[in-house]
DNA sequence: GTAGTATTTGACCTAATGGTCAAATAGTCT
DNA sequence: AGACTATTTGACCATTAGGTCAAATACTAC
C-alpha cells in the first residue's frame, strides 16, 4: 500500500471518526429533522453548550454539517445526505447481531456460551 | 434524551467509531474484495501482525467482519454488506468538499483566504 | 511427544479524545 | 458607549485508543 492510499484512507477514516461519537451522532440525528441552532442542540443532546459547539465543530471540519448565522444565533444543518443513511443501516447490522446472539444464547443450556 | 436513547447511540458510535481507523478501513476496503486470511491482510495494509489482529478484533467485535478458520490460518470477510457503500459515499462527500475549498482558492486573490 | 507456522493476547507506553470551566468573540438592543 | 445573549475557544485533566514487543494459544506435520 503506497503512503498516497494511506493518507486517502485517513482522510476518509476521520470522517467515520466524526461520526463515532454518541453526542455526534445524536446531532447528526436531530439535524436530520432539520436545520436547528446549537441552543435547541444544547437542550436535545443534554450536555453544556461549549461541549456542543466542539463536536459541532468536528462535524464541519469533516464537511458533515455546516453552519449559517442569524442575529445572535447560529444555525447548523446536514451537508452528507447519506449520513443519515448509514445510521440506519448500522442499526440494521446491530439488530442483526442482537439477533444472533439471542439465537446462541437460547441454544445453550448449559451457561458456558459466548465467545 | 433519555439514557435509554444515549446508550443507543453509544452503541451506534461504536460500530462508527471501529470504522474511523484508517488500518480498520483498509481492511475493510481490501475485504471487500473478498474473504483474506490475516497473513494476507497483514501483507497488505503494511503493519505488523499482532497490531493487524487487534483491529480485525475490534471489527469482529462491532459485526463488520465475521472469521473462520481453514488450518492455521484464519479467513475473514465481511459481514456488514452496506459498509463499503459507507466508503464511497464518503468519498463523494470529501470530492465535494475539495471542490468547494479549490473554489474558495480560486476566487481569492489576497491570500487572506480560508476560515 | 517436539518443531514449526498462524494468530491472538497481555503488558506497557505514548498520543489522541472528550469533558469542564473560564475567558473570548460576535452579534443585538438601549 | 455598556449590558445582554449566543456561541466559540483555550487551558487543563482524565480516559481511551493505538502501536510494539514478548508470551501464549491453536493448529499441522513429523
Amino acid at each position: 500500500m503506497t503512503s498516497e492510499e494511506k493518507e486517502r484512507l485517513r482522510i476518509k477514516a476521520d470522517v467515520f471518526k466524526a461520526m463515532g461519537n454518541p453526542v455526534r451522532l445524536g446531532i447528526i440525528e436531530f439535524l436530520d429533522a432539520g436545520e436547528q441552532c446549537v441552543c435547541d442542540i444544547v437542550d436535545h443532546v443534554g450536555t453544556d453548550t461549549s461541549n456542543v459547539s466542539k463536536h459541532l465543530a468536528v462535524l464541519r471540519r469533516q464537511g458533515i454539517v455546516a453552519d449559517r448565522r442569524e442575529g445572535l444565533k447560529i444555525f447548523y444543518r446536514l451537508t452528507m445526505p447519506c449520513a443519515v443513511d448509514f445510521v440506519r443501516c448500522v442499526e440494521g447490522v446491530i439488530f442483526n447481531r442482537l439477533d444472533e446472539q439471542r439465537a446462541v444464547m437460547s441454544g445453550c443450556g448449559s451457561g458456558l456460551c459466548g465467545r
